[in-house]
DNA sequence: GCCAACGTTGGC
DNA sequence: GCCAACGTTGGC
């Protein structure tokens, strides 16, 4: 079996959080609406299942890791982008020659505490992550380095 | 709520 | 293909 990779994937809890994830009956949902052609990248091509990503809350007073996902389905097309009553309509986008694509995760885990950026950025093993260098970017990946130590910080049994 | 950083668009 | 203008993200 080919090594599992990490990634790290932004929301703002205000439209979707990881307790919204932990409260679907089967804890999965599609990672749709990824508009930048950098996160798209990784989301059509690298992203595989049974990759775990971060789930990160973002746009807040204090932004936080706060729990662990795993892929369930690799890149297919967004179709939120061929839906022109969606927030994430674009017309570029057809079936024939989609443009946006998305994943599917499930929780898998809750952090048994948030890890803060303002913390994550004290941490000389972390100074080299994506995060703080591509902070716009809302899918990234992590490695594996990095996720085995912010789990260990946060007391988190997982791998 | 502000604003810096940066990705994207479009004129040339 | 450059680059200015514009729009958005996201930390603070």
């Amino acid at each position: 079996m080919p090594m599992r990779r990490y990634w790290l994937l932004k929301s703002e809890p205000s439209s979707f959080s990881f307790d919204d994830l932990c409260k679907r009956p089967d804890r999965t949902e599609h990672w749709d609406g990824v508009r930048n052609f950098q996160a798209q990248k990784f989301l059509k091509e690298e992203i595989r299942v049974g990759d775990r990503a971060f789930f990160y809350h973002s746009n807040i007073k204090e932004p936080a890791v706060v729990g662990i996902v795993e892929v369930v389905r690799e890149g297919y097309p967004d179709w939120t982008a061929l839906d022109p009553q969606s927030d994430h309509f674009d017309p570029r986008s057809t079936p024939v020659h989609p443009i946006w694509y998305m994943i599917d995760v499930r929780a898998v885990a809750k952090l048994p505490r948030p890890v803060t950026l303002a913390e994550l950025k004290t941490l000389p093993p972390l100074t080299g992550m994506v995060l703080f260098s591509r902070g716009r970017l809302s899918v990234q990946p992590v490695r594996e380095e990095e996720w085995l130590f912010i789990l260990r910080l946060a007391g988190s049994e997982e791998i």
